[in-house]
RNA sequence: GGCGUGUUGGUCAAUCGGUUAAGACGCCUCCCUUUCACGGAGGAAUGACGGGUUCGAUUCCCGUACAUGCUACCA
């Protein structure tokens, strides 16, 4: 019988959860659920200069949204306690020291001026030395000092960390799910770090140690990691993990829409669009970085969207429910290549997921929007008619409106006229084609309409094309003027449904209230 | 520079040696709609380049080019 499945995600707390992020987690949680495993999340605070507080809470907050929760984590818990990187401290240095007793680490004292200088003496301008097989030994390390020399320095307490002795030409194969056999050449890699003078471990030592430790079985990262592989595969091999190694998959970058390279929070700026899931507030800077939940998308469509950048199912559908996602997901299909984030696309998911939407869940995700809109219209002193925000007559708007949105937002942009009576009228879309008979007309239905004894859609539109019919006018001359007059300006569902709703003192208040 | 990875329309992408090279986004045209959308129909637009292998290559192999990632006591 093969092993549970068990993935993490693990990142740091070092700022806002980026696009990538957000995939990798979505890809580890399909996995898992599809599988019937665990969903780690592992936080990796080993790096206490990069630490910004509230980070960690932020990204649990942005999995919440998303409905990627983990099975496992430091908030939750579990049987693998802690998931907190600084928590574990203690647990690395055995590991670490093992390795060293074992011969394949070693101690080094040189202080970083010492490296800098070996690195330009070593190397040239553009191609600085590694610290590696070649350079080591003109280092002090407890490879080049007399044993005695070693035990002084630990003793007084000198500053060090253990490096990996990387071995000597030496073919290391991995097989990654995504990639097939990728293999590395060990004397082109350095002598990395494994534990800092600090005492806490890199990500080298940690990310192997804990996914032992935690007994994850497939490991999602992004294909950045890959160049590093061969240390952590070396290193599962000498602290004799090696059969409980995880399945590798690197996953494809994702690059920025114009030019190439990956993207990061600066495109997002530069080009007007979100990069993290969830508004993001900088501590120090006080700086927001805006986010996908407050830009006005759905959860649902954000996480649909992220699916499809670089996996496809290899059928047309598109438009995929957490739950359809997970029994389709497959590793073999996620893409080699990197894949360009296209905003417009992700709009498109969040129309989709908006027209789609029934009208009473609509209207709750509408509510807040109308309300502020409404707040915002009466201003600041005034109240707005209680009315106007009952869980019914919302369900009524967005029915009518929900096609006309791609964002959120859109709910009030789009249906603001039914809840207040237009701040702006646009004119000039009519007024080529204005005169004196339309002026006419609709001061006379004003007045007729006044005395309708039904107040209902067919009703308005009857009397309507009757008095037009009188003036000797067209229907088509006189509906555009009534539309710019009820809703200000050349868009919305149709003009009578809007009359019917608005009521009869306000539908006789807007047309009297335009006069050209 | 070295090493790794990648390359199908502008973008996301299907194809697992034989297709008129799907589909979606975006763009354009038309229909529907006396608004704007939605919806429907249609259109323009693609295998980086050069060699092989093969009866046949987008597909397999090798080069080249280009792109990207890494080359920290950061992850």
């Amino acid at each position: 019988m093969s092993k549970k499945v068990r993935v993490r995600f693990a990142p740091s707390p070092t700022g806002g959860l980026h696009l990538g992020g957000v995939r990798t987690v979505l890809y580890n949680y399909l996995f898992a659920r599809r599988h019937g495993g665990d969903f780690v999340l592992r936080i990796e605070d080993t790096d206490q200069t990069r630490f910004v507080t509230g980070a960690e809470q932020y990204i649990m907050d942005c999995l919440k949204w998303c409905g990627l929760e983990p099975d496992e984590s430091p908030e939750k818990g579990g049987p693998f306690a802690p998931y907190r990187q600084s928590e574990r401290k203690h647990l690395y240095y055995e590991y670490a020291q093992k390795l060293v007793d074992s011969g394949h680490a070693y101690y080094a004292f040189d202080t970083t001026e010492e490296i800098e200088k070996m690195r330009n003496t070593y190397g040239t301008d553009d191609h600085k030395a590694q610290y590696d097989e070649t350079t080591r030994v003109h280092m002090r390390n407890s490879l080049t000092l007399p044993p005695a020399e070693v035990i002084k320095l630990l003793e007084s307490g000198t500053p060090y960390v253990i490096r990996i002795k990387m071995p000597r030409n030496q073919q290391i194969r991995l097989t990654d799910m995504i990639r097939g056999e990728v293999t590395f050449d060990s004397s082109l890699v350095d002598d990395k770090v494994l534990l800092k003078a600090d005492g806490m471990p890199t990500y080298h030592l940690a990310v192997v140690v804990d996914d032992y430790l935690m007994q994850i079985t497939h490991a999602f990262r992004g294909e950045e990691w890959l160049p590093s592989a061969p240390v952590h595969v070396l290193l599962w091999e000498y602290l004799g993990w090696k059969e409980h190694m995880p399945l590798w998959a690197h996953l494809p970058l994702i690059l920025k829409p114009d030019g190439n390279g990956k993207l990061s929070k600066r495109d997002g700026d530069r080009l007007g669009f979100p990069v993290f899931a969830m508004n993001w507030l900088d501590p120090k800077t006080n700086e927001i970085t805006k986010g996908f939940r407050e830009m006005g998308f759905m959860p649902q469509a954000f996480v649909n969207m992220l699916a499809l950048l670089g996996w496809n199912p290899g059928v047309e559908k598109e438009v995929f429910s957490l739950d359809e996602l997970v029994q389709t997901f497959s590793i073999e299909r996620i893409h080699k290549g990197g894949a360009k984030f296209d905003f417009e696309k992700a709009k498109w998911f969040n129309a989709q997921y908006i027209h789609h939407a029934d009208n009473e869940t609509l209207a709750t995700l509408a509510k807040p929007y109308i309300e502020e809109g409404l707040k915002n219209a009466v201003g600041g002193t005034q109240t707005y008619d209680s009315r106007l925000t009952t869980q019914e007559y919302l369900q009524k708007i967005v029915g009518l409106v929900k096609d006309r949105c791609t964002l959120l937002p859109d709910l009030w942009a789009q249906s603001h006229f039914f809840f207040v009576t237009p701040e702006t009228i646009d004119l000039q879309a009519i007024k080529e084609k204005w005169n004196e008979q339309k002026q006419q007309f609709f001061i006379n239905w004003a007045a007729i309409l006044e005395s309708l004894p039904d107040w209902n859609e067919q009703a308005i539109e009857a009397s309507f094309n009757e008095h037009a019919q009188q003036h000797g006018l067209k229907k088509g001359d006189v509906m555009l003027p009534l539309r710019i007059m009820l809703v200000g300006g050349k868009y919305g569902p149709g003009v009578f449904i809007i009359a019917d709703m608005i009521g009869k003192e306000e539908t006789i208040k807007r047309i009297n209230a335009v006069r050209f």
